[in-house]
RNA sequence: GCGCCGGUCGGAUAGCGGCUAUUCCAGGGGACUGUAAAUCCCCGGCCCUACGGGCACCGAAGGUUCGAGUCCUUCCCGGCGCA
């Protein structure tokens, strides 16, 4: 169901460039893993995936099931269907709600797009809902970023965990989430990798919590794995444990001494312990280090370039983040040179490509403008999301496949200077 | 010339006697890390001993009032109508 072969590491890091083959597809690693949680690529069409470069797609247990669940039709799929680059043809309804919740689910390989597809269990919802709110505390960097008023950053918790599962309330009333739950769903989507159901715990639980709670989702992955009935699904059990480095050496020895296909590092980090990015490095640290080496080690939720090139510096595989799809529907644009705010007044009229030499769709066949993107996002277009979207992740999956090239080619380290110099 | 209507931050708006003048767009700045995010936050007249404080301001000038963008008078400007 899952093979994963290394075929370079890299003699002066832990990097390692491999091949992940999977019934829908193989995955040149390490490989960036674009975000679908709905089941669509925000602003893009099925058609348009196979024009990034793209992988391998992660989609959301917990949307899916609570979208189809109340609504005939997600909302993310207003894009309709493409054209030519350029053109979008009216939307085509996509069906989907019915009487039973688990029947009306997908495969998401008819769904969303034939290719590679993971889906994440449901577990980052416990937290992101749950503590996340309580705590003003994202993935990352220990606040909501979204607001700089320091007395709106606690929210209501919308989860209650218990040890057995979490209950939601959410917009659509209440709902229930376990590992068993969590794998029946993620059977019907039918993704080729599925993830056991976790709690990820916030920067701000102490010590006793953050080791209870890890001890729940040890708990909670064994049964996970019991819960399994399907044999060509791949599933990754997820180490836990805050920023205590024994709490991560625990848990990774554990989940990696279960019959997993695959490991994954999730977690948030906040400015409790230090500098967020220097504990998810050394999180990482503690964690790869007690993981069986030939298995596949995905980076949950994970995505800005020098953390990518960090990550796999030491060991990671895959990394999923909604950084270059966000980002894009946002106006921020990538190039080799950082990012840019197309809807600044500068590009106005401009004449200038989002990059020069750029061979994404967008750039080399539309020869799109930056006056002509940034008038597109002026006008509130649909294209302007969409094609920002496919020239962003086209730039972070065109740069995977530079570090793999350059594991191969025993050069990973001065790639990694050379390439972080410009940003 | 007469009569109506109207002049509020770059544009458009709210405000109908009560303390810091509203909102939207455009403009400037910032954020975004297993997506309740095609979103959110900040700035936007002048001055200062600048995470705070002071002074202005609603076409202009007077007036009524404890208090006026809001009421009155005159003037200026614009639109419409009538001569």
């Amino acid at each position: 169901m899952l093979e994963f072969d290394i075929l370079k590491k890299d003699s002066k890091t832990n990097a390692r460039a491999g091949v992940l083959k999977t019934p829908h597809g193989i995955i040149e690693t390490p490989s960036y893993v674009v975000v679908g949680t709905h089941g669509a690529v925000r602003c893009l069409n099925s058609e348009d995936i196979p024009r990034t470069l793209t992988q391998l797609i992660i989609s959301n247990t917990y949307h899916l099931w609570r979208t189809f669940e109340h609504e005939p039709r997600p909302a993310y799929r207003l894009v309709g269907r493409s054209g030519p680059l350029g053109q979008v043809l009216p939307s085509h309804p996509v069906h989907g709600a019915g009487l039973d919740k688990l029947n009306n689910l997908p495969d998401l390989h008819d769904y969303m797009w034939p290719g590679p597809i993971m889906t994440d269990s449901g577990g980052f919802q416990v937290f992101s809902l749950g503590f996340g709110r309580e705590h003003g505390m994202g993935k990352f960097g220990g606040i909501d970023s979204r607001k700089d008023d320091i007395s709106l950053k606690s929210e209501k918790n919308l989860v209650r965990v218990t040890e057995d599962g979490a209950r939601f309330n959410d917009n659509y009333g209440e709902s229930y989430l376990d590992a068993e739950t969590s794998v029946k769903i993620q059977e019907k989507l039918g993704a080729d990798i599925i993830v056991a159901f976790d709690e990820p715990t916030s920067p701000r639980h102490d010590y006793a919590y953050t080791k209870k709670s890890l001890e729940r989702t040890h708990k909670w992955a064994l049964r996970s794995l019991a819960a399994r009935t399907r044999k060509d699904q791949a599933m990754y059990g997820v180490v836990q444990g805050g920023a205590f480095r024994d709490l991560r050496e625990t848990s990774a020895k554990f989940i990696g001494a279960q019959p997993f296909e695959g490991f994954a590092i999730g977690g948030s980090y906040g400015e409790s312990m230090g500098a967020p990015r220097e504990q998810m490095l050394s999180v990482i640290r503690w964690s790869a280090a007690h993981l069986p080496e030939e298995k596949p080690r995905h980076l949950l939720g994970i995505g800005r370039i020098e953390d990518v090139f960090d990550a796999v510096e030491l060991g990671m595989d895959t990394f999923d983040c909604v950084i270059p799809t966000r980002e894009a529907r946002h106006g921020s644009l990538w190039t080799k040179f950082g990012r840019f705010d197309i809807k600044k007044g500068v590009w106005q009229g401009s004449h200038m490509k989002i990059q020069s030499g750029c061979s994404c769709p967008v750039c080399s066949e539309m020869k799109l403008t930056r006056g002509k993107l940034r008038e597109l996002f002026k006008a509130k277009d649909l294209n302007a999301g969409r094609l920002a979207t496919i020239h962003n992740i086209f730039f972070f999956n065109d740069l995977l496949e530079k570090i793999r090239t350059s594991i191969k080619e025993g050069r990973f380290s001065e790639f990694k200077k050379e390439f972080s110099a410009n940003l």
